[in-house]
DNA sequence: GGGGTTCGGTGACTTGGTCACCGTGGCCGG
DNA sequence: CCGGCCACGGTGACCAAGTCACCGAACCCC
């Protein structure tokens, strides 16, 4: 109803990746998959924000399931949602280049404004990558003016660079 | 009913990755997802063997779902498997070495024999990665003995070598 | 204001991906 | 049988990214 989830993949040696984001209207997914399929999963939850949710027993669920078909393409539709969205996510990981992720990811998490609060290892978790990498090529972007930074924050100053940077995506 | 398809994400670049393979008796989810939820998705499926299947319509699927507690507990299943495999596969690309996860193909394309039919470059494509990292990491097993390498054929000769390396994941 | 903690910067090194190029073996048509 | 093409594999040089180690500076909280 309300907040957001983040859900991560931890790994051993303590870097972790962001697999994806439960927002408000969302279903998660992966409650789901343990409830009706009875399989353990490894990822971590974390509320970035306060949350209120529903939560619905196994048998209720099923019902409606049964009973509802606009809960059915609901629950379906998030299933396939997140199956898209780790298709992506994969994509990006393994061709994608580490800069044009970190740019494309600050306009998303700027949006409307020009700042976002978040410190290099937030940043890294969310990319799936060292604080190291996003440190230097924080550098790089702010050397060519397209950011300025202070303790925890990124201030973006000039968007045009890091749109184009982000938009070279699909260019090969 | 029978064989196997193998679904891959396409790079613009040439390389590809292997998400998971359909085989028989699985549900291809991404035909559900599509067929469910309307969204286009980006992946390729080719057979690998020859392949029986069956399509279900829309309309025939939905009443399944409703009706058959069976039918609606295999769609689930067949979904959850896939997004828990992909969060593995996930995990596997961003913190798995390269040579871990090579020593772990190897031996699970094996299976009960010691032989594996395939060329570097196909090997690549399984792990996401560029064929000269193959050739090199191959290349490596040899020298410490562990397989041997012909043209589209590597035998495993040190199959104690191998499953060491590929036992070695969860350490540290 | 002092001390601990978190954050960020940096250099050195390793791993993996990319590019370019070449040799070799196999296959096929002539 | 021969020549040429092509798929396969090997290799060196280089670049991008991840890892390790360490340090200084900002921040927070007494």
């Amino acid at each position: 109803l309300e907040g957001t989830v983040l859900v991560q993949q931890k790994s051993e040696t303590g870097r972790d990746v962001t697999l994806y984001r439960v927002n408000a209207g969302d279903s998660c997914v992966l409650t789901t998959a343990c409830m009706l399929a009875f399989e353990d999963y490894a990822a971590e939850g974390t509320a970035e924000t306060d949350v209120r949710a529903v939560a619905i027993p196994r048998r209720t669920f099923d019902d409606m399931v049964a009973r509802s078909p606009v809960f059915r393409e609901f629950v379906f539709k998030a299933y396939s949602r997140r199956i898209t969205d780790l298709f992506t996510l994969i994509d990006d990981i393994v061709f994608q280049r580490m800069d044009v992720r970190l740019a494309a990811r600050l306009l998303e998490l700027a949006g409307e404004g020009d700042e976002v609060r978040a410190t290099h290892q937030a940043l890294g978790t969310e990319l799936g990558t060292a604080r190291e990498v996003v440190s230097r090529t924080l550098g790089e972007f702010q050397r060519r003016g397209w950011i300025e930074q202070a303790r925890g924050l990124v201030r973006l100053v000039g968007r045009p660079g890091l749109e184009r940077l982000a938009r070279s995506a699909g260019e090969i």
